[in-house]
DNA sequence: AATGAATGAGCCTTCATTCAT
DNA sequence: GATGAATGAAGGCTCATTCAT
């Protein structure tokens, strides 16, 4: 007789293990090497795993890269913003979402993560559409509403370029720094630290939208 | 993640040089597919030309991909910036460099030749030393002169922050659009025009750095 | 200036490992056109394989070839002297060392695998270092030792130069076999038999090392 | 009216200098990579001339090669052997026949030409055939003659592998230099100067034909 | 469930050669 | 007479993928 066909746990969480494995691997090379210059063999080898593993596990190359890209948004810190106090009046919200997307795109919890993230917002490829969906839509919406709050009196278009004015800024850091740091010098760009920025686009977006010097 | 670089209708025969038909190929499959992804079988299909061509003209892809970025930079219409009247106050040579960065992230003369230009700078590749030294150096150098002369008071940090402020918002247009397109709808984001969009971050930023309302 | 490596029917199927195969038939190639001459290509498709077995099997051409110069090395016949006995006079040694020189060199018990070997030597490439180490200083060490028992009165380099004249006269056979043909006729050259060579080659060295004629 | 045709003997002369060139620059080429292993641009480039210079001079690279051959061994030292003494004892002649191989093979008037010549002779093309009969056979039929002076009771068939055995030895240290140096050490093979080797031979070849030793 | 073996398409590059001048 | 420009074929090699186990 055959032995009782067991629930096998392992084996479930060992498959998890290995795909979650492999989607680490893939989010480092894809971070570091993009689409095209990364291999599937690099990023099994990585994993630890035989070189058939990523068509075994998620089919094909493509679809480990929308995979990694999805949990990669997963990875990022996108929930202490969640959290964040709806009573405090807009413009303290408002000066938390900054520090909040400044602190993201200057140290992320997970830099590979991040760095793909904004690799595919770049070069909006497969992966981008369920990207904006699930992480930048959100945040998107999320300043929109506070912008509402604070200048209510201001066209929709005015208040779409003025976050863009403030995402752009922070986004500046993350996107441009490797260029900035070839224009100015590594150290010049360095010294620059989170609370600084995140001090100064405070201080230049309250004086852009009216919001005057922030009490100390 | 581009597509496949498939069939795409070869130039009209021109009398330009085979080297400048070949720099303006690359231009187009470099900026559509990236370094990796472009193959140079398909740049010279695009050229017209053969297969051998590239070796022949440039010694090697990666040769070629810098030639043909740096010669984007030179399609960029950099120049108007450069007769810009230095007797004009300096809060009006601020509002002139905004409005023609915008314009220039906004509709460039030669899509192609930006788009090549901002992935290179995003990814910094072989050719964004010959880049930076070129072309962004000197436009980041004009505005650090400009904030010197408009906050003389302010630390060096502080000013490398605002122009990073400035730029960064210019940039946004660039580097971010379509991921905006994705967030709020083409139609939302394509009715910012260039000359709303300048206003807007004009008037931002004056704000932001305390030159208060342009008088009309 | 051999010809071109055109349309050789591959190797039946075998059971043979697919690293044996590729071996096989690299020997071939190689002995044929030479290092330069031989393609991958022309080998996988003799050894029944795909274009890229070669760089999965031995990760490139060059390992390929040295791998095959070994292995033909192997092949080749070398064991019979290293069970000759040890106890007979050293001018019967001698006597056997030539015969088996000449026959080593006269019938090879694989062709290409002695061509391989011999085409190496001529001109000594990667690997050349190896195969002296494992086959060729061996046998002229042998040699040697038995010039020091049978001329231990004569100077190093006399011995040495003895030495390459013993061997001289053996490797003539196959590293000029063809010219010879071209000079006197095949016929007279192929008229040469093993036994005669080998005869030929001892007669002449006892004499010329004063061991005077083979008592009968 | 038109100038008178005047013979323009430069420019022939030019034509056959730069043949001239080419084939000087193909033999050295030619001689340290193989037929395969050299390509028409080096030759060329060390010709100090253009690209299609081979094809428009010699066809193409595989007459420039034969041409290249043959004018390798026109090159060589044969002559002097030519205007030998010939009413001198054979047994002198002999003697003189293997001091000037050995000199021709230890330290060729051309050793690219040599290199070249030999390389050819171990791997036997289409440039074999002029080479023996202009080259080769010539010095083997001499020898042949001596020995059948020296040795006329023997049979042809002996006298073959007499000459053989004495032609081996002197090709020897030109077909497997390299190998002897990897086999006993640089030092000890370049130790052995032209003069030592051609007595050792001399002496060898006496002994084995027996001659004797030579007179004082 | 997972993998080592093997594949064919495609990569960039180099080749000998040709052609218009 | 001689050459710079350009070409198609082929080179070795890497790729993502598949298949038998």
């Amino acid at each position: 007789m055959a032995t009782e066909p067991i629930d096998v746990p392992e084996l479930a969480e060992s498959n998890e293990s290995a795909k979650e494995r492999l989607l680490a691997a893939a989010e480092e090379i894809f971070a570091d090497y993009g689409y095209e210059g990364a291999s599937v063999r690099a990023i099994c080898h990585r994993a630890g795993m035989n070189v058939a593993a990523v068509n075994y596990h998620f089919g094909d190359k493509e679809t480990l890269y929308v995979e990694a890209v999805k949990r990669a948004h997963n990875c990022s810190d996108t929930k202490p913003v969640d959290d964040d106090d709806p009573t405090a009046p807009a413009s303290v919200r408002l000066e938390r979402f900054i520090r909040h997307m400044v602190a993201m795109m200057h140290e992320p919890a997970s830099p590979s993560a991040m760095k793909l993230v904004v690799r595919e917002m770049a070069d909006p490829g497969k992966a981008a559409a369920t990207l904006v969906d699930e992480f930048i839509r959100p945040i998107a919406f999320r300043l929109r509403a506070l912008l509402q709050e604070l200048q209510p009196h201001q066209t929709d278009e005015e208040r779409l370029m003025t976050g863009f004015s403030i995402i752009g800024q922070c986004l500046y850091y993350r996107q441009n720094r490797r260029v900035s740091e070839l224009i100015f010098g590594k150290p010049q760009v360095e010294a620059l630290t989170v609370d600084m920025v995140a001090d100064h686009v405070v201080r230049f977006t309250r004086n852009a939208i009216g919001l005057g010097e922030r009490p100390a």
